[in-house]
DNA sequence: TTCACGATTAGCT
DNA sequence: GCTAATCGTGAAG
């Protein structure tokens, strides 16, 4: 596990790049490695439109204020006031781009206590590897949590992000179609990810 | 200060 | 398929 830990010119790039290219990195911490497969990008604009669904549209409040500053830093939020959220930004500073990591492939530390999906699910995979809002601001290119050089091979997919009200068409959801640690199976359409077309 | 609501999950019908 | 749980955030008063 002598793997190569992502420098900062990795997260300094456009953020649906960096949300691509992280499939298959590792995430690590503490003893727990686990392998990226979901993920989805979060922008301050895509193809001329706002993006009203991410966090820092509303502009640089108390919260936000990673998401205005370098790439690779860890963004950590609380939703529905149960479950924490880790995010990864990019791009550079003054642009708001974040990269939520949905699911993981367990590759070492976790206790497999019969729970081998533990990670799938992005208020999953911070509770089995110990990822909290202390981490809000965590430089991800230093331990105790980092991403290193992973391998991918299987074709990346992309569809719509899940659970959010506005942009809910847009393609900004990346996984790995096959791998059955993804959170979920394609979307089917629903009142809250309609079909279109 | 108050208040509506959310990038989810587990558990139930 | 539906909903409770549970609380920080940000906008409004």
């Amino acid at each position: 596990m002598a793997r190569r830990i992502l420098q900062r010119s990795f997260y300094e790039r456009d953020t649906i790049t960096v949300a691509r290219e992280l499939l298959g990195q590792h995430l690590v911490h503490g003893r727990c490695v686990g392998r990226i497969v979901e993920v989805e990008a979060y922008v301050r604009e895509y193809e001329g439109q706002l993006d009203r669904a991410a966090h820092a549209s509303r502009g640089l409040t108390p919260r936000t204020r990673v998401l205005f500053g370098p790439g690779g830093f860890a963004y950590v939020y609380l939703i529905y006031g149960v479950h924490e959220c880790l995010n990864v930004t990019a791009e550079g500073r003054g642009i708001p781009g974040c990269v939520l990591v949905r699911a993981l492939e367990p590759v070492s530390g976790f206790d497999i206590d019969g729970e081998e999906r533990s990670c799938s699910g992005p208020g999953k995979l911070t509770r089995a590897m110990g990822i909290t809002r202390a981490h809000y601001g965590a430089d991800l290119t230093r331990a105790p949590l980092t991403v290193h050089e992973g391998t991918r091979t299987e074709p990346i997919t992309a569809g719509p992000r899940i659970g959010i009200s506005h942009c809910a068409d847009w393609p900004l959801r990346f996984y790995l179609a096959d791998n059955r640690f993804v959170s979920r199976s394609p979307s089917k359409p629903n009142k809250r990810n309609p079909q279109v077309g």
